[in-house]
DNA sequence: CGGGGTTGTCAAGTTGGTTGACATGTCATA
DNA sequence: TATGACATGTCAACCAACTTGACAACCCCG
């Protein structure tokens, strides 16, 4: 046996081609004539196999924003990694998110541009229905601090709620920004290092 | 529905990685190493379906020539649109697949660079049983020229004949090169006009 | 209100890869 | 030369996944 069956990477592929058709749907027209009919239809396969891949139209919608969270974490991953200093670690993760908050064309369709414009269902997603993004980055984020084996003053439980609120500013700083990436990834670097000089003095 | 199924697709995918990963066996350990079992493996795939795939071994060698074959043609196309003379024409065209057979790995595998190490098996398909080669090929030349419009004093069926002896030229020189391309090509294109003038007068 | 388009779901049908088995053939070696 | 190891070629039974057709429910437009 192979590492990864053809059949696998086949699945893998087919949920990518419909994501990316749906996405680029999205970024052309908006999510309301995002149609299950149409994945189908681009992608050469019937729309039974689009439900059974995706789900609801809703669930797509979190498919997709988890997809794109992945590519976050990506960025996350290689920003803290090599560090040496836990802040600067997460100042430069931040950064790096922000940045691509900025790039993502699926982010900035989402949040919109032009106010009113929104698509209430999909940014939903990303505003109150956020806690599974929220879970996942929080918990890879905590992992690279794990793998960067920082000196930090903090319980294991402590940590969780350090980095918990990192990734909630940052997610907030993504959908409503009001300063540039770099001096937003700084105001938060500023905060969490005040914090962990409190708790260790 | 679409111009291509995603079923089509992933099909069109197998086959040619089951043969991306034969000929890779063969450049690196030659024919008689190539095992249907490890083909199966590398790809990730049962071994019944490298036999419903590609038939059997004898089979897949032909599999091999023909999908390399169709690189050859390729590029014989290239160099025969936009000529203007039938000669020249084809000329350019033999010059390129007579390069292409000196880069080609697979094809410097099959010939062998070291009197007697050749894989017979292999080889016998690109000489003694090289029929739906030479039909392919002159199929694809003969439409070449026809796409070109060339004035020929030629009835259909002398094209025909003019064709494959080019093509049995070609292939000649590759399985047994005994000048440059360019000169070989050259040669070709002497008999080609002689003949053509020969024709018309 | 009625028609058209969409969603979500179902059951039946088809394609095609998987698995295990078996006969056959070949080669190296004891 | 006998034999074990390995490869080929084929089968049948199995199962996973895509397809097709159909249907109820919903929404929006005219």
């Amino acid at each position: 046996m192979t590492v990864v069956t053809f059949r696998a990477s086949v699945q893998g592929q087919l949920r990518d081609r419909l994501l990316d058709s749906a996405q680029g749907q999205i970024e052309k027209r908006g999510w309301s004539s995002v149609t299950m009919s149409r994945i189908a239809d681009e992608v050469g396969v019937s729309r039974q196999t689009v439900h059974n891949e995706l789900g609801t139209k809703r669930q797509l919608a979190e498919h997709l924003a988890m997809r794109e969270l992945a590519r976050f974490l990506e960025v996350v991953q290689e920003r803290m990694a090599g560090q040496v200093d836990v802040v600067d670690a997460v100042v430069a993760a931040c950064e790096g998110a922000l940045e691509l908050g900025e790039r993502s064309l699926l982010v900035r369709t989402i949040v919109g541009s032009v106010p009113g414009e929104h698509d209430p269902d999909l940014l939903a997603i990303l505003t109150v229905e956020s806690g599974e993004i929220i879970d996942t980055a929080g918990a890879a984020v905590k992992q690279c601090i794990l793998d960067g084996a920082f000196d930090l003053p903090l319980t294991d439980a402590e940590v969780d709620v350090a980095v918990e609120s990192v990734v909630r500013l940052v997610l907030s700083a993504i959908t409503r920004p009001s300063k540039p990436p770099a001096q937003a990834a700084a105001d938060i670097g500023w905060i969490l290092r005040l914090a962990l000089k409190g708790a260790r003095g």
